[in-house]
DNA sequence: CGGTATCCAAGCGGATACTG
DNA sequence: CAGTATCCGCTTGGATACCG
């Protein structure tokens, strides 16, 4: 397992935020298990592009937070599932906010990606 | 400069927002800018921790994304400015949401970080 | 099915020195 | 003061194979 070497700050509520949801597929996961999606094998299957490692690490982080907790069948074979905890709920509001913006903003993010190669005339010079 | 190889997935508005905010610096630097810090040695003061050329890079970004822009003074010494762009603006009640679920979970996660070592005794197991 | 071990590429950010 | 060049280490996450 990684090991981390340098210590972060956690000095201001926005580190601990980004700490939280800013993993590649967490916020997804959290927004598929608000939906009911709660096996690990529907959500790799819902999100197919990550590998089934990745989202195990990536559950796993939300687990230690206290964002998601994880029920163990013991059946064969093996059952999981995972649910929003009471934290994880109060994150709903935060998630959507952040789809909602990015949402807004596609088309014009969009422009820009295609535009890339252009100069950039936007500063604007006094003289 | 560096330059990315592997292209990204902004299918959905997430992955959006999370591109433009997800640097560790850049929520800094909009509420900076946002409360009136507009130069980059005053930026910098304000974070001494970050080195210019990282604040330098994610000044960048958040200007080639229009979150803020800049206005330089032809003059010597040389004196920039940045501010928020009208899109810049409507970041902020976002970026406040994230402040602030971050500071109502600081009390937790502080809790959590000093018992890391404990044993994970969450999961629940049916028998 | 769920989870982990191993290996590895790319990204991101830190330190420093330097230019105009 | 503002910005860039260089170098380099840590972290993230992707691929694959394997075990219970």
């Amino acid at each position: 397992m990684y090991e981390k070497k340098i210590p972060k700050d956690f000095d201001c509520g926005m580190s601990i935020t980004l700490e939280i949801i800013g993993g590649k597929w967490k916020p997804c996961l959290i927004d598929s298990i608000s939906k009911g999606i709660r096996r690990p094998s529907e959500l790799h299957r819902n999100h197919p592009e990550a590998s089934k490692r990745v989202l195990n690490l990536q559950l796993k982080e939300l687990e230690d937070y206290g964002v998601i907790s994880k029920i163990i069948y013991p059946v064969l074979p093996p059952k999981v599932e995972y649910f929003l905890t009471e934290l994880g709920e109060s994150l709903l509001p935060l998630t959507r906010h952040m789809e909602k913006w990015g949402s807004d903003y596609m088309p014009v993010f969009n422009e820009l990606q295609r535009n890339k190669s252009k100069v950039d005339a936007e500063a604007v010079v006094f003289g």
